[in-house]
DNA sequence: GTATCTGCAAAACATTTGCAATTCT
DNA sequence: AGAATTGCAAATGTTTTGCAGATAC
């Protein structure tokens, strides 16, 4: 937990408790959830917590780019702690997302046909390995 | 007209007026509109359009698999009438989303990491040419 | 003590649903 | 007439905003 409050600190963010275990639970929990699971889950442990602490936590991480917010599923962002590009699997079954460590190309830098890449996103979607 | 209307009855839809003018508007605009652009748009021509119509409608058409719904952007779905798989990417200066040319990898019937894919999409985002 | 942070309640959006009126054949 | 379609109004769900009270330095 002091390593978590470190490294708040050192992105300039001022590490209050719900900050704390708001960064905390994306760091244990790496299957992109949403601020709806989010809540439920850290609710047991800090009853007075409330949603708008957690969009606006989401938020100042977002902006501060510590963390990354997907919209892979029409009305449901979901967020993660990892910032490094890589790719990501919905299972249209259990609904699961996964990250993938398989490499794919680095587009991020090249201009292609005249645009300027800076960020790069690469969804998949199918039938997972529980669910097949 | 009537090669749409031909088109839509060949895919099982009946084809009304508003249905028509939708997949039309679809057709003649690549710039991947969200539900509010074309309502804008065509209330001009049919002034008792309604949004609920135009939602009715393109979740009809995606089921129908005549076109494709983005969720690129946080809360704003595009859509498109091009169905085979391509790359997106979109200006963080003026919002436009362009359409990519350029081959990617064809990820579409493999299986990664024990999971089954069905359908990709690839995001790219930074600074289009007309704004560099 | 002053600035920041939290969290309630209300507002703002996008999308969906219920249903009555309209349209088409 | 009968079935499908349209569109209004209300409901739903997610995210944002306003603001008063609580907290931290």
């Amino acid at each position: 937990m002091d390593g978590i409050r470190r490294y708040l600190v050192s992105e300039g963010i001022n590490p209050s408790y719900q900050r704390l275990k708001i960064f905390e639970y994306l760091l244990q929990h790496k299957v992109h959830p949403t601020v709806d699971t989010i809540y439920n889950d850290l609710y047991k442990q800090i009853p007075t917590l409330s949603k708008t602490t957690i969009y606006n936590t989401l938020n100042l991480f977002e902006q501060k780019e510590i963390i990354k917010s997907l919209s892979i599923e029409k009305n449901e962002l979901r967020y993660e702690s990892d910032t490094e590009p890589h790719a990501h699997f919905k299972c249209n079954e259990c609904g699961d997302v996964y990250d993938l460590s398989k490499e794919f190309p680095l587009i991020i830098g090249k201009t292609i046909e005249g645009h300027r890449v800076t960020d790069q996103q690469l969804y998949l979607q199918g039938v997972c390995k529980n669910c097949s």
